[in-house]
RNA sequence: GCCUCUGUAGCUCAGUUGGUAGAGCAGGGGACUGAAAAUCCCCGUGUCAUUGGUUCGAUUCCGAUCGGAGGCA
C-alpha cells in the first residue's frame, strides 16, 4: 500500500499580484503555514526590496523559507527543494496544511513535480573554466555541447551561454548527457497531492500600475539605504542579481540619477512579472484567478477556497488516499 | 488678429525627388531541470491629424479646417 501523499495548496502569480495576502488568508482559515517559493526572499537583509512580508502582514502565520540566508551565500533549486520538502514534512507532521506561495516558477515546479536532483561532485573551477571558454568563443563552447549532447545543443541557443555552460558542466561531471540526466530527474512522480491557483490580471496594465506603485513605496520605506548596506557588506554576492538592488548600483556610482534608477527598477520588475506570467501559463494544471475582477480580494479568496476544496486539499488526511 | 514652424507606432523622431512607411525606447509572445528577480530567442503594434483638390496613384504636392509650438502685434 502506497504511503499517502501530503496535501499541499499552492499560490503562484507574478510579483505584486497579492500572493502573500491570499496565502495568509488561506492559512488563517484553514490551519495552514506558508512555505515561500521565492529565490530572493530567502535572503535576510533584503526585506524591502524583495517585499518580504513583515510581522503585520504575516498576521501570526508562520512563514518558512524566508530570510534565513546571508546575501553572500549562494543557493540553488536543489537546495530549495530539499529544504522546502523538509518544511512541508514538518508542517504536515504537526497537523497543519502547507501552503506554498511564491513567484519563482522553477522552484515551484521542481518541488511539486519531485524533480530528483542527483548528487553531483562540486567543481567550481570547472565552471569558471567553461565560463571563460564561452566568453572567449561562444560558438566553440556550443560546438562542444553539440558533441557531448546534441539534443541539449538543439534546445539551447548558442547565445545562451549560461545554460550552455551548465549543460556542458553536467555532461562532464556526470558522464551522462545533460538531456538524459534531465529526463531521468523528472521521471519520479510528485511526492505531494497538490493543487495550484495562479493569480492573474485581465488587464495587464493594472498589474503594472501596482508594480509601479510598489516600487515607489519601497523607495519611501528606505530601499536606497537597505541597498547601500547590502552593497557594503556583500560586494559581489550572488544576490546582487535581485531587482531593486542591481539597478541602484549605477546610482551609487553617480552614473544615473535616483529617478533614472527608480525607473529602471520599475521597468525590470514589469519585465520580470511578464516572464513569470509566461512561466505560469505553461502550468496547465493551475486554476487562474483574477485580481482585477470586481469581487476583489474576497472573490479571490473564495475562488481559491472553492478550488482547493474541490481538489480535496482541505480534506483531512485520513479519508483521502 | 497676422506670420512662421509643426502634426507619421504608446513615447522621441526618421522617411518616401508621388507607388500606403522604419529606428530607438516602451510594449507583446516564447523557452526554461543545481545562478531562475538569472539567462536566452522571436515580434512593428500605424486611418502617416481631418477634409477637399491635382494625379493612373497622395502619407508625400496644393487649399481649407482642427490641434501644438514660436514670433509679430
Amino acid at each position: 500500500m502506497a504511503a499517502e501523499k501530503i496535501k499541499v495548496a499552492v499560490v503562484a502569480g507574478p510579483t505584486a499580484s497579492g500572493k502573500t495576502a491570499l496565502a495568509v488568508e488561506l492559512a488563517k482559515k484553514h490551519n495552514g503555514e506558508v512555505v515561500s517559493a521565492d529565490s530572493m526572499q530567502i535572503y535576510d537583509e533584503m526585506q524591502i526590496g524583495t517585499a518580504r512580508p513583515d510581522e503585520e502582514e504575516m498576521q501570526g502565520i508562520p512563514h518558512h523559507m524566508m530570510g534565513f540566508l546571508s546575501p553572500s551565500e549562494s543557493f540553488s533549486v536543489a537546495d530549495y527543494v530539499e529544504q522546502a520538502a523538509r518544511c512541508i514534512q514538518d508542517i504536515h507532521a504537526r497537523g497543519k496544511l502547507p501552503i506554498v506561495a511564491g513567484g519563482t516558477g522553477l522552484y515551484i515546479r521542481s518541488l511539486l513535480r519531485g524533480i530528483r536532483f542527483t548528487q553531483m561532485p562540486e567543481d567550481s573551477s570547472l565552471r569558471r573554466e567553461l565560463e571563460e571558454a564561452s566568453e572567449r568563443d561562444p560558438m566553440a563552447l556550443w560546438e562542444s555541447l553539440r558533441q557531448l549532447d546534441p539534443e541539449a545543443a538543439a534546445a539551447i541557443h548558442p547565445n545562451n551561454r549560461k545554460r550552455g555552460v551548465r549543460a556542458v558542466e553536467v555532461c562532464l561531471l556526470t558522464g551522462k548527457p545533460f538531456s538524459v540526466q534531465s529526463r531521468e530527474a523528472a521521471e519520479g512522480e510528485s511526492p505531494y497531492r497538490w493543487a495550484m491557483v495562479c493569480i492573474g490580471f485581465h488587464d495587464r496594465q493594472k498589474l503594472y500600475d501596482r508594480i509601479n506603485l510598489r516600487v515607489d513605496k519601497m523607495l519611501e520605506q528606505g530601499l536606497v539605504e537597505e541597498a547601500k548596506g547590502f552593497f557594503q557588506s556583500h560586494p559581489g554576492g550572488t544576490a546582487v542579481q535581485a531587482i531593486g538592488y542591481k539597478e541602484l548600483a549605477p546610482y551609487f556610482r553617480g552614473a544615473v540619477t535616483l529617478e533614472e534608477a527608480a525607473e529602471a527598477i520599475r521597468r525590470e520588475t514589469r519585465r520580470y512579472a511578464k516572464r513569470q506570467l509566461t512561466w505560469f501559463r505553461r502550468e496547465d494544471e493551475a486554476l487562474w484567478i483574477y485580481a482585477d475582477e470586481p469581487q476583489g480580494k474576497e472573490g479571490l479568496l473564495q475562488k481559491a477556497e472553492e478550488y482547493f476544496e474541490a481538489q480535496g486539499i482541505f480534506a483531512l488526511g485520513k479519508e483521502a488516499r
